[in-house]
DNA sequence: TCAAAAGTGTTCGTTTTACACCCATGT
DNA sequence: ACATGGGTGTAAAACGAACACTTTTGA
């Protein structure tokens, strides 16, 4: 960096860092991806999903080419859960951390690409053998995960194109951690008019079947209602 | 910084700022703290109050650093908003901005040190006309306040210890931006049970007097309820 | 035939909204 | 006496919570 080149000379500089947290549905729990860290400090603990930012790259940038490079996914809801920025966070050197969480559909995902990065999925309920502030950041995110998914349709980001009302309220279960009555979760889910029933049945789950539900293309319209669970 | 006491050699690294949304509650409407702009780029455009990260403070610390200086003022309420960062967001140099919001209670406040920072105050419905990103941080802000003073008190931040019921609601009105019922709004502010009347009497609103309020001790309890205006 | 999951309504209590008048006082 | 803001209650609607049985089908 050229002085010539800077109006904000002698000021400090910071690394940057961004770290997902990236949560998957399995299982009818919520899972969180990780991995175990393979450089000093902390090597071989288990960490979030992270990387620097780069130059030629906005945050946003940053936390989806992390998010890419791990998964192999694009197109995937992500949105920042805030930064940390304590001194001694991370031990080896002083790190900006600037902390966002992902969901993705495991429906069909393949994972032989988190294997190449020491990848593994935990219950989101092991967040707290994470290293550094990491929990913090888990915890964080569930916040913003719960306060949103009451107000729009984002949970859904975690289930397959097609899904089941009962695998749809196996999810809001697993966000809230709490069993809610089948009848009144169906009534609302309808009544909040941004399913739509599709005429192909899951076998997989009971001997009936269940009629599989999609999203209507028009949600966005329906996110300034709000709905609390 | 030397190569030894370096764990993550050769990243690149960034200025980051903290810029500071500073709300006050005056003549019934919310009020944003602006100054004009000291320095190029963008030299006497209308700007939010910021400062550079340095390396012996936290986040926090640095964002209580800006708003301590710009106003003289300790122990304030203040949240992170959230952090932007694209790439050309400041024209002048690369610079990662975390955004805080404060509120403040003007109503015993003195500004002359705002004058040495040429600092002003400005309607928040002025913010459109900040530089840069700025007017998105201010918006982003809003929304935050607006949640969160619906989930806890935390507009009392934005009055004096003791303050009426219709000042109260006043407020409300202002961050909401919407009228409200006074019955219903006194009913449910009561009932909420965070509000402890006093036997002080307000004789600068009216004729008839109103009695003053002030919050419980114990309102940290309460935060936990969900309120919705 | 039976086990397992899908699907479906009603009642009750609580919360929210809409709405209009009297009171106390200073001028 | 009157203008100004302070203070109060009720009825209707909407919403949330609790609760149990029938249907379908594969094994």
């Amino acid at each position: 960096m050229t002085l010539s080149s800077t109006f904000y000379s002698s000021q400090d500089s910071f690394l940057v860092a961004v770290d997902c947290i990236i949560l998957g549905f399995k299982e009818n729990e919520i899972s969180l991806l990780v991995h175990k860290r393979e450089m000093e400090p902390a090597k071989g603990g288990m960490s979030l999903m992270g990387g620097f930012l780069q130059n030629d790259e906005s945050l946003n940038q940053a936390a989806t080419r992390v998010l890419t490079n791990l998964t192999g996914l694009e197109n995937i809801f992500m949105e920042q859960v805030g930064t940390y920025g304590e001194i001694d966070r991370d031990p080896g050197e002083r790190v900006i951390s600037v902390c966002y969480y992902a969901l993705i559909d495991l429906s069909s995902y393949d994972d032989t690409l988190l294997k190449k990065h020491n990848a593994f999925w935990v219950n989101i309920n092991s967040a707290a053998e994470l290293i550094f502030d990491h929990p913090q950041m888990v915890d964080d995110a569930i916040t913003i995960l719960r306060r949103k998914a009451s107000m729009q349709p984002i949970g859904f980001n975690l289930l397959p194109e097609k899904f089941t009302l009962t695998q749809l309220q196996a999810l809001y279960e697993a966000i809230y951690d709490h069993s809610m009555d089948k009848r009144n979760f169906r009534k609302k889910m309808l009544s909040m008019g941004f399913l739509q029933k599709t005429d192909e049945i899951d076998k997989s789950g009971s001997k009936k079947g269940a009629f599989y539900y999609q999203f209507k293309e028009d949600r966005n319209e329906l996110l300034n209602t709000s709905y609390a669970f």
